[in-house]
DNA sequence: GCCGTTTTCGGCCCGACTGTTTTCAGTCG
């Protein structure tokens, strides 16, 4: 699916989420029965979110029909998938149609009707191809298509070819912020909510959906459209309109009435597998939801507010974060929901560099920053020599490094400044500086740097056998993804928090846009093996430490409270904490 | 293809917009 790089399951599931994906795209091209392609859609979704390894599962007999969304045939088909790396059907599938077809799937406007239609009359399979067929006008004679939808195709095919799909949630922030800003300001406009993955604090974001509310008639639509960052407007009609802005950002804007916000928010912040749970929960009792509202038979109960659709429903509200068919509805009608972290929370920054190796400002300027985030503490972190690229100190350096860190400390009345390291972890787990180097610092956040592409087994046993030093107080971005560009390693993640939990050791949440590391399903098995997570802005320029706030967002999509958060508690609790664990691995 | 404290068969979420149409299909969120 057109999903950038997200969460690190294990490798084998999603090899069969792929295929799953791939025979859905399929099916739906062949005009297959619509609930069969939803099934194989879904399997692949659960395949994508399970943390365990489906391998691992059915080496010990798991029945794979309590999964939710598998049955005896996809059952079946998983074991044939890990067991030979291939499916017979997708195969089957692909000898009926050529293997480029589903890539048009990915083209906005085009669904998989129309996809058949242009690869069955027009014999086109590649982008490239529709676009040549645009160009000449074939497309135009075909049933059901005219002059105008083929200029549109030819005009997403090409933008298609030429971008990225989603882009960071951090990338997208200034643009949603300032065009919220313009539209406050339009006569008449009382609310204007960004809603969407956006509002969900997913790591990406592939669009802005924003939702206005206003007194009155409003030319909110027309100024929308005429906004100056505006490329091309994409539609436009009474009550929403779409356009791409000029980086790429699509936008979609929805005038709802003010009596309708709450169900529209609930509507537009999604995910659409929660919108789907939700209204079949409310089926269930005789109710019936839209984006106007909850309904009895003709009766309007509920819409204003999302807190009032809750509350028909019989639901506590449940925070956007949650909105993802994890769980949630479940857990909300137990009165069990989680309370979730918030960013005031937040306390100190276990993880950040200076000039001393590769961050951009000095002690004084991140202490600084530090302050003016109200921070009570600020753990230096920078690199151990392994690092010669970034300058990384050696024991000698870091003794210096800890007398200035002493005399900031003396002059400022700023945050507590700690004594740190990121130190390397190396090739065989051994650590890049010695135990009585490490054992006169406050903190040691232990980092994977290099031989990405170790096995799994290796990889993980390297990282065990890191976690067994005494001194190492943090593992830090634990599965070394870069989302646009680097892909996790493979390890054994629970393994690793089973062995963080044991030791005392903190697993960091890297809060830095292009990391996000943990992500949220594994802030989720965090939780639930007990262990503890660091939220780190693993800064390298003062201003990178109020990235802290993505990394907020991303654990509370893992269902993380406070309390599993270590730099949550105040200076003295963290020293307590930080001294418990030292005495585990001794 | 999945699912089931009514069911092993007959359901499976819903409305707006667009472009093609003359009553609707396709796509999207």
């Amino acid at each position: 699916m057109g999903v950038a790089r997200r969460a690190a399951p294990p490798l084998p599931n999603l090899a069969v989420a792929a295929i799953f994906d791939e025979m859905s795209d399929r099916l739906a091209i062949e005009g297959a029965n619509p609930f069969r392609i939803r099934a194989y859609r879904n399997a692949a979704r659960t395949m994508q979110e399970l943390p365990a390894d489906v391998k691992t599962m059915l080496e010990h007999g798991t029945d794979l029909t309590t999964l939710p969304g598998i049955g005896a045939d996809l059952a079946g088909k998983i074991r044939e998938i890990v067991g030979t790396g291939k499916c017979a059907a997708l195969e089957a599938l692909r000898r009926r149609m050529p293997s480029a077809v589903t890539e048009l799937l990915k083209v906005p406007g085009l669904g998989p009707k129309r996809v058949a239609t242009l690869w069955h009359e027009l014999d086109v399979e590649t982008p490239e191809q529709v676009l040549r067929a645009a160009r000449d006008g074939r497309i135009r004679e075909l049933r059901g298509f005219g002059e105008a939808m083929e200029k549109s195709i030819g005009s997403a095919v090409a933008t298609h070819l030429a971008k990225e799909h989603r882009i960071a949630l951090a990338a997208a922030q200034p643009y949603a912020d300032a065009l919220a800003a313009y539209l406050r300001e339009v006569p008449g406009v009382k609310e204007v909510v960004v809603a969407g993955s956006y509002r969900r604090m997913r790591e990406s974001v592939g669009d802005l959906d924003i939702l206005v509310t206003a007194s009155g008639a409003t030319p909110v639509v027309d100024r929308f459209v005429r906004y100056p960052e505006v490329a091309e407007v994409l539609a436009s009609g009474d009550k929403r309109a779409s356009v791409r802005l000029i980086r790429g950002l699509q936008v979609d804007l929805r005038l709802v009435p003010p009596e309708s916000l709450g169900a529209a928010l609930v509507y537009f912040t999604g995910s659409k597998a929660h919108n789907i749970a939700l209204r079949r929960y409310a089926l269930e009792r005789g109710l019936k939801i839209n984006e106007y509202g909850v309904f009895r038979g003709a009766k309007r109960v509920a819409g204003a507010t999302e807190a009032s659709v809750y509350t028909a429903l019989g639901l506590p509200f449940i925070p956007p974060e949650l909105r993802e068919d994890r769980g949630e509805i479940e857990a909300a009608r137990a009165g069990r929901l989680p309370r979730l972290v918030e960013a005031s929370d937040i306390r100190g920054d276990l993880h950040v560099h200076t000039r001393a190796t590769d961050g951009r400002n000095t002690l004084d300027e991140m202490v600084a920053a530090a302050r003016a985030l109200r921070l009570d503490y600020v753990a230096i972190t920078d690199h151990s020599r392994r690092q010669a690229m970034s300058h990384g100190l050696g024991p000698e350096a870091l003794v210096a490094q800890g007398r200035d860190i002493d005399r900031a400390s003396a002059r400022s009345a700023g945050p507590r400044v700690l004594k740190g390291i990121e130190v390397d972890i190396l090739d065989d787990g051994a650590l890049d500086l010695p135990d009585d180097v490490l054992r006169g610092l406050d903190i040691v956040v232990a980092a994977v740097h290099s031989r990405f592409n170790l096995s799994r087994a290796q990889q993980t046993l390297r990282i065990l056998r890191a976690l067994d030093n005494p001194y190492v107080s943090v593992l830090a971005h634990p599965t070394g993804r870069l989302i646009a560009s680097r892909d996790p390693y493979d390890v054994d993640m629970l393994a690793v928090i089973r062995k963080a939990k044991s030791r005392g050791v903190f697993l960091e949440l890297n809060a830095h846009p292009e990391r996000l590391d943990l992500t949220d399903t594994h802030c989720r098995m965090v939780k639930e093996e007990h262990a503890m997570l660091a939220i780190s802005s693993d800064a390298h320029a003062a201003a990178e430490i109020a990235n802290l706030r993505f990394g907020v967002g991303q654990a509370r999509r893992g269902w993380i409270e406070a309390g599993e958060v270590a730099n949550t508690r105040s200076l003295p609790d963290l020293i307590r904490l930080l001294d418990h664990g030292r005495r585990l691995r001794k």
